[in-house]
DNA sequence: CGCTCATATGAACAGTTGTTCATGCGTTGG
DNA sequence: CCAACGCATGAACAACTGTTCATATGAGCG
């Protein structure tokens, strides 16, 4: 980590230069975070995010929540402006990112939202937005 | 809406052509649950995800609710691979989304996640996920 | 079986975007 | 003031992606 020179300068105005060893204590620190950080990962990483960071997608989504059940792709293509095959490819997005579920029935297909797919929506939707900061309990 | 035909189909299929004048029913219900998804839409829109759906900027927000409190540009640049450049963008992403705010100190700008965004990570990364009807508990 | 239907998938193109470089802006220190 | 610093911002380029068209796949039907 060859970048720490403003690091330093940072440590150093922030407590009046009072401590010289403190530059490794942070930069730990920091790389610690980082771990922390690291460890929240899940598989799909960021994958889960870009699957709901179009319109079309993220109207998709949003339909299957307010449908309270299933629907198929004829009856959301009539929902949205995109071709069928637009909404095909967006729900086999939405699927790898489990997001989706499909479930066959005939030459139909249906498809539902997960619950992280309805969490997810949850957490972007209400009004709990804005100010604040975060730390202490993210626990649900 | 023009491309109803394989709705009427659809409805015809599913309850062996029991009744006829369904099809407007059908159209007139899903274009409640139109109105529903749309009702929920925030003035953000899929803004937030897509801020999200980079590895560099859901990395610094991860990093920013891993610690325990605020952290500057400086602070940030050595825990992400790429710019300090690149680092400002993706914060003015990030705040344009309404995920992280800015306070204001001497040269520094420290930074520090909304609870939104802090809420969003929450849905995502927890193994919550997976299988599973969403609203109220559609038995199948 | 050959037909059609519903959907999935591949290719290709246009529009978008994440990155770096260069520069601008407010702040601090000499 | 002038220089240096931390960060923000604009331009530009490569890389990515969302869409449509064309085609494939699997299911029902005559």
């Amino acid at each position: 980590m060859a970048t720490t020179d403003r690091l330093e300068r940072l440590i150093a105005d922030e407590c009046g230069s009072c401590c010289d060893g403190d530059v490794d204590d942070r930069v730990a620190e920091l790389e610690a975070v980082r771990d922390r950080a690291s460890l929240e990962r899940t598989p799909t990483d960021a994958a889960v995010f870009d699957a709901l960071s179009t319109e079309t997608r993220l109207d998709i989504v949003r339909l299957l929540v307010a449908a309270d059940g299933e629907l198929c792709v004829c009856e959301l293509e009539p929902l949205v402006d995109v071709s069928d095959s637009a909404v095909s490819h967006a729900l086999s997005t939405l699927t790898d990112a489990g997001l989706v579920e499909r479930r066959k029935e005939g030459r139909w297909r249906y498809y539902r939202p997960t619950d992280r797919a309805a969490a997810l929506l949850a957490a972007a939707d209400p009004g709990l937005d804005g100010a604040g900061t975060v730390s202490g309990g993210v626990a649900e």
